[in-house]
RNA sequence: GGCCUCAUCGUCUAACGGUUAGGACACCAGGUUUUCAUCCUGGCAAUCGGAGUUCGAUUCUCCGUGAGGUCACCA
């Protein structure tokens, strides 16, 4: 506990280390923001790392992306690839030295042997382990006396297997016996680190002081905890996170299972907050009621110690609810340059100001940016008259065509009453209390009926403003077509 | 199969061993003199099972059950 304090006094530093290997989904993305708030909230850094030791699943221009991701979400670096600190260089394709180094010490303290098994006699064990209905260790096989490690060659662990119990931030905890330690691999035959050993001589390298990742890792952790000991470097601390789990199903989130990457839920008009809060409130809370956070508030209030054991299920309902709160947050200005690329075709040619008119009034009505046209395209083009909303409009469908006619009839002469200098939301409110006094019907019909018939869309603000922003003459005019078009 | 982890409404979750088990999403019903995906009010809905410890277990222990992870020259 008392080392614990202590480096917490010292600075913090975390890191993300993805692999380049695809895309990024909310699993990722969580891990990565946990460690950055971490580094954020305590003035400490936060370092990107990218993992590309196994060339053979790399895709290329996916660390690019992962760092696109990253900076669309605000979640910011302080070393990595294209940002050096003092620790890098950031790519671990690019350390090969320093692990060779680090191996070589291990080799020197009689820690580290070369595999001489082909891929077929390792299967052969693997085979033997599972028709005996044992978990396979490769140190059961471990060769006598090995042959002297060259290219080429993978280079294993030799281990000390011996029970082990630790403190996980998140998991409590944690132990396990000496059957979990195993000679796992440090330099593949292709002169690449792997994960299991590359990421701990970079943590330490780097000064890292908590270690943040998915629950996967834990059964491999034993061994990692008997690699920093043959290493002799100080461990970190460990924080374990629980697994997102797919909508359906199960099964952790996957690119199978139909997670969406970051920038596409950017594209579908999901505001960076959002997704910062939804993700972090996937097996996260602050103890209280809160369900809305913004950036800051999840910087200061964060900590492992209330992220939650279990696994998450993402909703996606959730998130959708969460994102029309974020919007509705935002200030109209910051808002303006949000929707920059979202607003519908026909609104190229509108002013700035008129852009921003319509979009106070669609706000509190924006669950995603990409509403944005649906919501507002009847102010900027002609609607085209559509019967079927009519028909299946529950107050209008019964309705006969010629009532229709004489309601929008009378509605298109009292607004033809207004001055045009005073078609304001409050006079046309009115205006539209005394039509339903003439009319004597009920508002849900008069009201509905007029609505559709200037804007011919599925939802929009309260009438008054959505009259009073299309203006008098659009009112009338939509008015006659739609009259036009009834009569036909 | 071995090892490890987890387990509260459909979902995300709250609850010093003492609460009518709370909130949010979703859903349903009303309301806001139109629609509605905003907003307000209300409703539905949960402690996996069994033992034990205790005056009292969602909470602690054990045993089940279920779920997940892992057992790669992937990370």
């Amino acid at each position: 506990m008392l080392s614990g304090i202590l480096i917490y006094m010292k600075h913090i530093r975390t890191r993300f280390a993805p692999s380049p290997t695809g895309f990024l989904h909310v699993g990722g993305v969580r891990t990565a923001l946990f460690a950055w708030l971490l580094a954020r909230q305590s003035n400490g850094q936060f370092i990107l790392r990218i993992e590309d030791t196994d060339k053979a699943r790399e895709v290329e221009g996916s660390a690019a992306h992962i760092i696109k991701c990253l900076s669309a979400l605000g979640v910011d670096y302080d070393e990595g690839p294209n940002k050096t600190g003092e620790y890098g260089p950031y790519l671990q394709s690019e350390r090969l030295e320093i692990y060779r180094t680090w191996a070589q010490k291990l080799i020197d303290s009689g820690r580290a042997y070369a595999d001489p098994y082909t891929s077929e006699q390792l299967q052969a064990f693997r085979d033997e382990a599972r028709a005996n209905k044992r978990a396979f260790l490769y140190r059961n096989h471990r060769p006598e006396n090995p042959p002297t490690w060259e290219a080429g060659m993978p280079l294993r662990f030799k281990s000390d297997p011996k029970a082990y119990a630790w403190h996980d931030e998140v998991m409590g905890d944690l132990s396990t016996g000496p059957e979990v330690v195993d000679d796992i691999i440090l330099i593949k035959s292709d002169g690449y680190p792997t994960y299991n050993f590359a990421h701990i001589v970079d943590d330490a390298e780097m000064q890292i002081t908590h270690v943040i990742r998915g629950q996967e890792f834990i059964s491999s952790q034993p061994t990692y905890l008997n690699l920093y000991e043959a290493l002799e470097v100080e461990r970190p601390i460990f924080a374990t996170m629980p697994h997102i789990l797919a909508e359906t199903g199960g099964k952790k989130l996957s690119k199978r299972d139909g997670a969406k990457d970051i920038l596409d839920y950017i594209a579908d008009g999901y505001t960076p907050e959002a997704l910062i809060n939804f993700i972090a409130s996937l097996g996260w809370n602050d103890g209280t009621e809160q369900e809305v956070f913004t950036r800051e508030e999840l910087v200061a209030k964060f900590s492992l110690d209330r992220v939650q054991r279990s696994g998450a299920r993402f909703d996606a309902r959730r998130l959708l609810w969460m994102n029309g709160q974020h919007i509705r947050m935002l200030p109209l200005d910051e808002l303006e340059q949000r929707v920059e690329n979202f607003w519908p075709a026909s609104a190229q040619d509108a002013s700035e100001a008129r852009k921003r008119q319509i979009l106070s009034l669609v706000q509190d009505r924006l669950k995603t940016l990409t509403d944005l046209p649906i919501l507002s395209s009847y102010f900027f083009e002609e609607p085209d008259p559509n019967w079927t909303m009519l028909q299946d409009n529950k107050q209008l469908k019964k309705l006969e065509q010629s009532e229709s006619q004489q309601m929008l009839t009378a509605a298109r002469e009292t607004f033809t009453t207004i001055p045009d200098d005073n078609f304001q939301s409050d006079t046309i409110q009115n205006t539209l209390n005394s039509l339903l006094e003439s009319t004597g019907q009920k508002p849900a019909v008069l009201f509905s009926l007029i609505r559709l018939s200037v804007s011919w869309a599925p939802f929009s603000p309260a009438l008054p403003d959505t009259l009073a922003a299309l203006g008098k003459d659009t009112v009338i005019a939509r008015i006659d077509r739609s009259l036009g078009a009834l009569s036909e």
